[in-house]
DNA sequence: TATCATTTTTACCGTTTGGTCAAATATCTT
DNA sequence: AAGATATTTGACCAAACGGTAAAAATGATA
C-alpha cells in the first residue's frame, strides 16, 4: 500500500552495527520469517514477533521502526534466493541439462526455503503490493532474458514449441507448490506434520514431466 | 484453530429462510470472498466487508454470528467447487483424453472462479486450520481412487513412469497458478491488471507439458 | 572506575477490531 | 389496520493492535 522496496536503500549515514545488533537483528528477522509465513502480514502481530525472538516488543521495534520495515526487510532478502536459480540459466547448455538443473535448483530452494517461498506467495496473493515495482522490471527483464534462450531451442526443433514465459511459470509453480502447499500434500499422501520425504518423488515427476514424454506416444487423440 | 467444517452441518432445528435472508446472506458471501481472497482472513475486516455488501456491520451480523462462519460458509462452498473437477476423471477413457480434460477443467475453474482458488490458496498456506480434516479424508480418499486410474494406465503402459499423486500435484500447481499468482503472470506478460488473456495459452502449454513431449528426443543427457 | 553510548524495560496511548445491545424500522400475516 | 415477526440502525464495549516516551540497566571505552 504504501512504500516501495527501491526506497529502502535510501538510507541516512548508517553508523557501524554493533555485536548486538547484529544479533538481534537476525534473531527478529528470522522470528518474523516464521510468524508472517505462517499468517500473513497481517496475521502477524508484534507481540507474537517479539514473542518468538525472545524479546519484548519495544525492544523489538528499537531495531525496526514498524511492522512493516520488517516485512520489507524480508522480501528484500527473499528476492535473491528467488531469482538466483533462473540467473544461472545458460543458453550453452542443451535444453535437457539447463531446464532439468533449473528445475533441480527451484525444487532445491523450495525445500530449503519453505518459509521464504510462503512469504513469497502470502505477498503475490495480497496483489504484490510490495514487490509490484520488481515483478515489472527486474524480474520481467530477467525472464524476457531467459525465455529469449529458450525461444532459440524451439527455433532450432530442440524444444516443443510452447511459449517459454508459460514454461517457466509451469515450473514455477510445479516446484513451489512442494513448499507453499506442503500441508496439502502431505495430508494427501498420509504424511507427518514435519516430513518432507516426498521431495525425491517430486523431482522424478518434474524430470518425467519436462525432460520426459509423460503419455505414451499413439495414445493421443 | 477452532471449529471443524464438518461440525457446521449440525445446526438446531432451521426455519425456513426469507427472500431477504437469502439475499443478504449471498451478497454477504459474495463480499467476503472478494474481501477474504485478497487480503487473507486476518486481513479481512467485518468493516471492509459489510461495507462490499453496501450494509452496516451489525446487520452483517445478524445474519452470520461471526467473522469466522463466514469464512467457514465460503471454504464449504469452495471445496465443491476445488473437488468437482476431479471427481470426473474416469477409467474409462484413454489417458491422454481423461488427463487432458481434467486439465481443461481445472484452467476453466481457475479462470472461472480466481477468488475461490486464492482463498483456497489463503487457507493452505495458514496451514489449513479449517480444511485439515478434509484434505485428510475427502480429498485423500478421491485422490486414491483417481490415483489407482492413472496407476492402472502407467502398469499398462499408456503413462510415462510416475507417481501418480505427484501428477495430480503437477496439475493442481499448474492449472491453480493463473488463479492464485495472476498478478505475477500479468506482470510479467506485461498485461494490464484485469487482463486475463494469457489462459488460451496457458492451455496450449499445458496440453504440450502433460499430453506431448516437451524435450525433443535425442538431446536428453 | 568514571563516562558515555547502547540496549532493555515499564508504563502507557490512540486506534482499530470483532462483537453486543436495545431501540427503531420495515415487512409479513390475519 | 393491528399485531407479530423480521430486519436495520446507532451507540457502545472490551480486547488487541501498532507504536511511543522516558527511565533504568547494560555494555563499551578510556
Amino acid at each position: 500500500m504504501s512504500d516501495s522496496l527501491t526506497d529502502a536503500a535510501t538510507s541516512t549515514p548508517t553508523r557501524a552495527k554493533t555485536r548486538i545488533q547484529r544479533e538481534n537483528e537476525s534473531r527478529i528477522l528470522r522470528a518474523a520469517l516464521e510468524v508472517f509465513s505462517q499468517n500473513g502480514f497481517h496475521g502477524a502481530t508484534l507481540d507474537r514477533i517479539a514473542g518468538a525472538a525472545a524479546m519484548s516488543k519495544p525492544n523489538l521495534l528499537y531495531y525496526f521502526k514498524s511492522k512493516e520495515e520488517i516485512h520489507i526487510a524480508l522480501l528484500t532478502d527473499l528476492l535473491d534466493i528467488w531469482l538466483a536459480p533462473l540467473r544461472e540459466i545458460s543458453g550453452d547448455g542443451s535444453p535437457a541439462t539447463e531446464i532439468g538443473s533449473y528445475i533441480r535448483r527451484k525444487l532445491e530452494s523450495s525445500r530449503a526455503f519453505p518459509r521464504e517461498s510462503r512469504l513469497f506467495a502470502n505477498e503475490i496473493l495480497a496483489g504484490a503490493p510490495h514487490i509490484s515495482d520488481f515483478l515489472q522490471t527486474e524480474l520481467k527483464q530477467l525472464v524476457d532474458e531467459k525465455a529469449a534462450i529458450l525461444q532459440g531451442w524451439v527455433d532450432d526443433g530442440l524444444l516443443a514449441p510452447c511459449d517459454p514465459r508459460h514454461l517457466l511459470f509451469a515450473i514455477w509453480s510445479t516446484t513451489q507448490h512442494y513448499a507453499d502447499f506442503s500441508v496439502q500434500v502431505r495430508h494427501v499422501l498420509g504424511l507427518a506434520p514435519g516430513d518432507v520425504s516426498y521431495y525425491d518423488e517430486a523431482a522424478r515427476m518434474l524430470d518425467t514431466l519436462f525432460l520426459g514424454r509423460l503419455v505414451a506416444p499413439g495414445t493421443e487423440g
